[in-house]
RNA sequence: GGGCCCAUAGUCCAGCGGUUAAGACGUUUCGUUUACACCGAAAAGAUCCCCGGUUCGAUCCCGGGUGGGCCCACCA
């Protein structure tokens, strides 16, 4: 058949988008007996305009896999999530809308959170489709919504029951700009200079020196320690210390861990400046002296401070400090500070109610729950297991924000005992609903009085919770034994917040691990190998690489580096995959031509040498595709199979079979058949293989022909080529490899000689020490003299070119 | 300070205990060949980061450096 004469992306992709989605070619089939492979799809922040191709790297990735398995007969689970609870979208909100979550109502705020990710789902959706993705829409789940917030309540209810969930006061980690609490995994750290200062504490007559780098903490001071070893302190023992500027008496005190070579070896403790200080506060049972509020202000604890930023106070503390001659010495240091992650505001201490999951006393169980999962690549486990080992703090889950999963919780206002729904009565909101319960919404006090749980879940609350949601728990369509799922894919820079509270959670819920399986991507970098962001403006948005070249030259970018490394982005990298496609087409134009009334059962005879041989390394690829997928190597496919397609099919193959294709009547029909069988086989499987890294192009030319042969509705749902071993032929490949080493001799010497690949050759004379090599070329000699142009092929005579395995002389017709 | 990963032509990368170290982009030369100039043929371009060790043999394995990336910790 004749195909038409280019292919243009731009109307081919979303047709064939258009058509998977009408003819449900990734619809998920609740009810088949095929095997399930399940994904729990990245439910990407709905905060953000745009993607960067570093996303699109990163969700092809996976995608390519759910392509592979449902070519492999698996009945695939492929949903999409929209991670629209929380902080981030929040943030996302306030930045977008500039405002902040005091200066607004809870309800107006949450209508604009909500405005805003129906936005940025649309945007999601569409950069999606465009990138050929196989979703099953029919799965889309938005973790504000109410599934999601069934499963993250049952979640908390069933860690209740189990113990795992405590409410305490005891400081946690608190944001001032989101004014929230946060947990350990959302810190990041900075480097700053800072200043030790060299601050004097009056102890009777003596001067105490403490190296201080926040003398703005001065106020909250509770205490001095020294270590109980310490010479140099030992007859403070008992005595107390007059805190500068302040003017009030702290004990001072001995602690095994107080570092005796740090500062000077006497260090106050403040409420709070650190860990430490809390747990030095703890063990003493130490007075409490909060100094700070909630936006990082100092209060009238501060006394003249009061109301002042943290970093202005501390410079009016520290001139102060000066000007009274207590400050003794400043000496500049750099150091790590702890900042929110999302926001790069250096944390503070505070003592709130909150709730918490506590993690801690089980580490030893989720070191071990991970080893029950396959990690790819492996080592990306080690940094799971380096978390877990180093966690400090349970997980506290409260957050003192509005737009997200609210807690299922009243409290008595006359018992103070907490009030838990029924689960079947969730999702709940508490803020807005009244208490329900078993005992017709009374406590087991007697009182109706409640106070609701203000706080909103952490979203990692939510999206832990993705195979649950996935299985949807506890709702009517639950799917039993739908758990561990197959497959979980994630980048690398949320193996501690998602890899880890999913483990967490599912161990805790069901004493199993998640998915048997996790696969982690890198990152797709800016073409210097630096990361992306908007504030360095090197921010390239995926959707402009799609529209400027395709889909499937984007995802064969993307298919291009190892599972788990990062990779620049260059955009000759996308130009190549579009030559890809443009020479699939290209080659695929031939070979149609020349198939037109092909059937297999045609052929009675043995085939070609030429053919053998091609097929036999055809086999070869098609066994290595399988084993790379199998182990989420799609790189090591797609480049054996690009290698293959381009250098093997195309530059040797089918221009020696194309005389035997256009002239049977010179060369033999039979020939010609064996020809059109491995051109049929070649084609068929380079395009299958080639399917779930380029689906569009290879879905274009699959439906032109192939389809109609295999009775299936789309490449994607046609069988996984099977390796025949049968063909795999040592002696074929040899006498191939021969007959390659002849061809290229001679482009050599046509190249050489300034010669056109059409001008014929007279004579070629080969000659070669190897055993049977003139048999050996007379099974390909046909070919060769076509392929060659040359009219006669001789093994003996003068000689004026060498190769290593012959010798042959040229002679031209003119 | 600890850990993980990486180091191969100008660039991006593949690979492997013995290879003429693969491919792509770029460079140079040639070629309007009936699938393709988004092409074909050919050429040039690599101390396979450095130093040791194991081995008959190392780019590949081991140890130690150096450089880069990432993660974690330090934060009185």
């Amino acid at each position: 058949m004749e195909l038409p004469q280019n292919y243009d992306p731009k109307i081919a992709e979303p047709k064939w988008q258009k058509y998977w989605q009408e003819q449900k070619v990734f619809q998920f089939k609740p009810k088949s007996k095929a095997q399930i492979y399940s994904i729990d799809t990245p439910p990407p922040y709905a905060s953000a305009d745009h993607l960067h191709v570093g996303h699109g790297m990163h969700y092809s990735q996976f995608e390519f896999i759910a392509r592979y398995k449902r070519m492999r007969g698996f009945n695939v689970f492929f949903p999409m999530g929209y991670d629209d609870n929380g902080l981030p979208t929040e943030r996302y909100v306030e930045k977008k809308h500039n405002l902040d979550k005091s200066k607004i109502s809870r309800k107006e705020f949450i209508k604009l959170c909500i405005e805003d990710t129906k936005i940025t789902g649309q945007t999601y959706h569409d950069l999606f489709t465009r990138l050929g993705f196989s979703i099953d829409w029919n799965l889309l789940y938005h973790t504000i919504g109410d599934k999601a917030r069934r499963v993250a309540q049952i979640s908390f209810l069933d860690l209740y029951k189990k113990g795992r969930l405590e409410r305490t006061d005891y400081p946690t980690m608190w944001c001032t700009t989101c004014q929230t609490t946060i947990a350990q995994a959302d810190l990041g750290n900075v480097d700053i200079t800072s200043h030790f200062n060299d601050v004097v504490f009056k102890c009777g007559g003596q001067d105490l020196i403490i190296s201080t780098t926040r003398p703005e903490m001065l106020s909250a001071c509770v205490a001095l320690f020294y270590h109980p070893d310490d010479a140099r302190y030992a007859q403070l023992k008992g005595k107390f210390a007059a805190v500068p500027l302040f003017n009030y008496e702290v004990p001072i005190l001995s602690d095994e861990s107080v570092a005796q070579d740090k500062g000077t070896g006497l260090m106050m403790v403040c409420t709070f400046g650190d860990k430490d200080d809390m747990e030095k506060w703890h063990k003493y049972m130490l007075p409490l002296r909060i100094t700070i509020d909630e936006a990082g202000r100092m209060n009238q604890l501060s006394g003249k401070y009061a109301g002042k930023k943290l970093k202005a106070a501390r410079a009016e503390i520290i001139e102060e400090l000066k000007s009274v001659g207590l400050l003794i010495r400043q000496q500049q240091i750099t150091h790590a500070v702890n900042t929110h992650e999302r926001c790069g505001t250096e944390i503070e201490f505070l003592k709130k109610p909150q709730w918490q999951i506590k993690v801690l006393d089980q580490k030893e169980e989720l070191l071990e729950i991970a080893q029950k999962v396959n990690w790819y690549p492996e080592h990306m486990k080690v940094r799971y297991e380096h978390w877990v080992k180093n966690l400090q703090w349970n997980w506290g889950i409260s957050r003192q924000r509005y737009y997200g999963v609210p807690f299922p919780v009243w409290y008595c206002k006359k018992c103070r005992g907490i009030l838990l729904p029924e689960e079947k009565d969730l999702p709940v909101d508490p803020r807005e609903e009244k208490f329900k319960g078993k005992l017709n919404g009374k406590c087991s006090c007697g009182s109706t009085e409640f106070i609701p749980e203000m706080d909103v879940m952490d979203t990692w609350m939510t999206s832990s919770c993705t195979p649950e949601i996935n299985a949807d728990w506890g709702g009517k369509k639950e799917r039993k034994d739908f758990l561990p799922m197959s497959l979980r894919p994630q980048a690398h820079d949320i193996i501690r917040t998602w890899a880890f509270y999913t483990l967490t959670k599912s161990y805790f819920h069901h004493h199993n691990i998640p998915w048997r399986n996790i696969m982690i991507s890198g990152h797709g970098q800016d073409p210097h190998g630096q990361k992306m962001s908007k504030s360095k403006s090197n921010f390239i948005v995926a959707q402009d690489v799609i529209d400027k070249y395709s889909a499937d030259a984007f995802r064969f970018w993307a298919a291009s580096v190892k599972l788990g490394d990062d990779l620049p982005f260059q955009e000759k990298d996308v130009l190549t995959g579009q030559k890809f496609a443009t020479k699939l087409w290209n080659a695929s134009k031939l070979s149609l031509k020349h198939l037109e009334g092909y059937h297999p059962k045609n052929l009675n005879k043995p085939l070609e040498v030429f053919d053998k041989w091609m097929l036999s390394k055809l086999q070869k690829l098609i066994k290595l595709s399988t084993e790379s997928f199998d182990q989420y190597e799609y790189s090591k496919s797609k480049a054996e199979v690009e290698n293959f397609f381009w250098h093997v099919f195309c530059d040797y193959y089918l221009e020696i079979v194309k005389d035997r294709l256009y002239n049977p009547e010179k060369r033999g029909v039979k020939n010609r058949q064996s020809a059109q069988l491995g051109v049929y086989q070649g084609l068929l499987n380079v395009l299958k293989l080639m399917a779930p890294i380029m689906p569009h192009i290879t879905e274009e030319i699959y439906q032109l022909y192939f389809a109609g042969k295999e009775k299936k509705k789309s490449v994607h749902a046609a069988d996984w080529p099977e390796a025949n071993e049968k063909l795999i032929d040592g002696f074929s490949e040899g006498v191939g490899a021969l007959g390659v080493d002849v061809i290229s001799t001679v482009r050599k010497f046509r190249s050489a000689n300034q010669m056109s690949m059409k001008d014929e050759l007279q004579e070629i004379v080969l000659v070669s020490e190897l055993p049977d090599f003139q048999k050996k070329i007379a099974l390909i000699i046909d070919d060769l003299k076509a392929v060659m142009k040359v009219k006669e092929l001789k093994f003996e005579g003068e000689t004026t070119l060498e190769s290593e395995t012959f010798k042959i002389q040229v002679g031209i017709i003119k």
